[in-house]
DNA sequence: GTCAGCGGTTTTGTATACAACGGGAGGGAT
DNA sequence: ATCCCTCCCGTTGTATACAAAACCGCTGAC
């Protein structure tokens, strides 16, 4: 592998785990000397990260690790929404059946994963990302694909933004299931809008565990009263 | 200027106008000659190429201009559809209302910027350029604006495959009418879907101009029948 | 007190030399 | 004849040296 391809992985999971935190400068000497390389592949690193918009100009020539507040997500949600409801129906067109049967299986028995046993989630998130990836598999539009790629780079570093709330994560998981389901019936719209209700509620969260106040002044539904939609 | 920038900039423009067809391999030592600089420079350039997907790599570790043949169209417009309309619907939501009114006035009058004195078509693809400055400004969202911008890069690559054909553009200034009057009133769902319309259109317009046939064997309807959408 | 100009220092931008990887032609074995 | 192995050459990847530009603190004038 190249000494670029390391730097460049290794700034990114800094990155993304807040390890660098926003307004970091990334000196290229500094992180040359610390990563064991010399200028050159460096910069070619960071300017992948200044490409992925992990990394900005600050003030003179510097790059600095990119903010990422409230209002960030804000935006960043306007962005997933046109994606992520694009692939939803794009999919919900060209999927073939039995990855998403396979997927409805498993998130109809999500709350096996979401136990106290495994404080990390891990089996969760990943079921999650099997989803996402049968989507992009199904999806198969390379502009798209692309835009998505970049996106999820900076949805994973909002997710270490905001705590993992178990109640939350079992309604993530219905919600999912109703996305799988729609996509395994072809029903463009409702995978579409489904993926919106999702994002909708996703953000509201996150924002909620910010401290922000949501948009609107009203109070969660019991949880329970949401199961009709699965 | 940095060199790196001029050689991104020539390149990119180079690809752009076709006179780098897809295929073509960017060999670093070949065009830092070309370009009178040395190669450091040129393979900061050419990664940015890479990152737009203006370059992919080829056999070996070679940098070739990538492709963009009819079913990329298909694709690249499933990716501007997705952008297109949450930008358009985003705008109606935000935008101030002057520079709206006065767009409209301008694509009332586009008629006048197509007579046949103007063959390169200018003037009326600046006021597209405007029309798409404003709904950018309108829209304040930074990580959308990222990805439409990167999107632009390719739409601009593809306008350059088909021809340019007047009653087309003169339905397409009708079709922009309706989204610059739809943002006006604040009309998010017009203003996507008008824009969804409008880039129906312009991928059934182009494809046939490719010599494809469209998904759909009915005949347009005569350009006269559609002046009740204005 | 404030602001403009000016070195000095630090940082980034560029050029060049060298290392390493990969493809392709050629030859030998089967 | 075909397949595979090897060596050579061209290309890309990396390191380093040098040039240029920008920040910072200083000084001085108004």
């Amino acid at each position: 592998m190249r000494a670029s391809d390391r730097v460049y992985e290794s700034l990114r999971e800094d990155i993304l785990a807040w390890r660098l935190v926003p307004g970091t400068v990334l000196s290229e000497v500094e992180q040359a000397a610390r990563l064991g390389v010399s200028r050159t592949p460096l910069r070619e690193g960071l300017r992948r990260l200044a490409s992925d918009g992990l990394a900005v100009v600050g003030k003179g020539r510097t790059l600095v690790v990119a903010e990422l507040a409230a209002n960030d997500v804000r935006h960043l949600f306007e962005l997933r929404e046109a994606l992520e409801t694009q692939a939803a129906r794009l999919a919900a067109r060209r999927r073939r059946a039995g990855v998403f049967e396979d997927l409805c299986a498993r998130f109809a028995r999500a709350d096996e994963l979401l136990t106290d046993q495994d404080p990390t989630r891990s089996a969760y998130y990943l079921l999650v990302a099997d989803l996402d990836a049968a989507i992009d598999a199904a999806v198969d539009s390379p502009y798209l694909l692309r835009s998505l790629q970049g996106l999820r780079t900076h949805v994973a570093r909002a997710r270490r933004l905001s705590r993992d709330d178990t109640p939350r994560l079992l309604q993530a998981a219905q919600e999912h299931l109703l996305i799988a389901q729609a996509v395994l019936d072809r029903d463009e719209t409702l995978a579409a809008q489904a993926t919106a209700v999702h994002l909708r509620r996703s953000l509201a969260t996150i924002l909620a565990s910010l401290g922000d106040r949501p948009t609107s002044p009203w109070p969660d539904p019991p949880a329970t009263a949401l199961g009709v939609l699965t």
